[in-house]
DNA sequence: CGGTTAATTGAACGCATTCAACACGAGTGG
DNA sequence: CCACTCGTGTTGAATGCGTTCAATTAACCG
């Protein structure tokens, strides 16, 4: 089974579990859906749009911790506060759960089955980031985030919803590192770029390779 | 209340679920308690000793993704599979619950208190370690992990129960790296090592300025 | 179109790495 | 008890990757 039809899968279980318990809410583009060190009650699951956490720093640095689309559920920091906060990249349609409501359908195997696996999912995208930041090089990084992407909608030319700024705090790397990794991704033909936000993967093999 | 303080008060649920639930196992120095890649069909709770979890790349490279003490529950990747292998780091007593056994007792609020606290604990240490490694210079890193041991010792002197090299793939970094900066840290009065494996806390205010 | 933000490109710098040599400590055998 | 060895840690010098600072170009939106 490849991830893509794994990700198909699951997803009737989480649609009906956030349409029974959900209330839908719509945001736009770069409004922030909950904030940094707010209080952690709901669970949230994507309709449409995309959607980035990100933590700042006292002294202004920033880290993203993920990009979301959609069907994917977000918002389950496990503390009583969000440690990210979570912005609609795009204007977006959320379902949006209170944690109490979840709570008090516990055991409810639907239910239980949505957050737990959202849960997997999170821990092994973190998991899989740790190792891409602690030892991976900026072309492996870059690379990585690219095939990402590109698995989402294999073939076709890929949307980049975000800006560079965005994959520079995602990646660990500066804005100008970004932008001189695709340069030569482009350069040495593994990818095309259409313009700056949609771009085609040229050689498959090679961006797995280079991902490392 | 004191993160010290919220760590002994969930223990108690942490000892009896497992105590109930759990067979004892021991572990030499260096013996591999589960090895990446393996199915993740057991939690594991560790009674005495130091554990640490790691992930090997295809071409060597090695991320370490943490270290447990006395008191912490591991072994919670959420896959099917373990993504990091996790290795005794000194002998070690470990309590080893079978997840089919957990969920038998699915319900259960003390079982489930104790896997929800853990992977709680799990998430927090990951999003901060995502910061850590993506945004953070060596003398921060260095300076916040001594920070993570020195807290569990209030005062008197610390143990580093994990080698250099240990200590540079858990912060992304090289020994040699992680060697300069200690020494460093030493030079400017900040710690003091009385061995390579033991150090004291000499200005704890300008630790955590270096921490960032 | 003009005005503004985002992205690219260039050049110099600096931090961490790499490569290499040396010191230290623990364990072993003469 | 000392000499030897091996693993681990420290230190030095040179390199390089990514950053920083600065200027230019491209995209977006009124």
């Amino acid at each position: 089974m490849t991830p893509m039809q794994a990700e198909q899968a699951k997803k009737p279980a989480l649609t009906t579990a956030f349409e029974r318990l959900g209330t839908p809410m719509a945001f736009a583009k770069n409004q922030e859906v909950y904030a940094q060190d707010d209080d952690a009650e709901r669970f949230y699951r994507l309709v449409s749009g995309v959607v980035r956490t990100s933590r700042v720093t006292a002294d202004g640095r920033r880290q993203v911790g993920d990009f979301y689309y959609p069907g994917d559920v977000f918002g389950l920091d496990p503390g009583p506060l969000h440690r990210f906060a979570a912005e609609a990249l795009t204007d977006c349609d959320v379902q949006i759960v209170r944690r109490s409501a979840v709570r008090a359908f516990a055991g409810d195997v639907e239910v239980d089955r949505a957050i737990l696996d959202a849960t997997r999912q999170e821990m092994e995208r973190l998991q899989d980031h740790v190792v891409l930041l602690g030892r991976k090089g900026a072309i492996e990084r870059v690379a990585s985030f690219l095939i990402g992407l590109a698995q989402r909608r294999e073939g076709g030319p890929v949307d980049l919803p975000m800006g560079r700024q965005d994959m520079a705090d995602y990646l660990g790397l500066t804005i100008e590192t970004v932008s001189r990794t695709l340069t030569q991704l482009q350069g040495d033909a593994v990818v095309k770029f259409a313009s700056t936000r949609r771009f085609q993967v040229s050689d498959w093999g090679e961006l797995e390779a280079l991902a490392a």
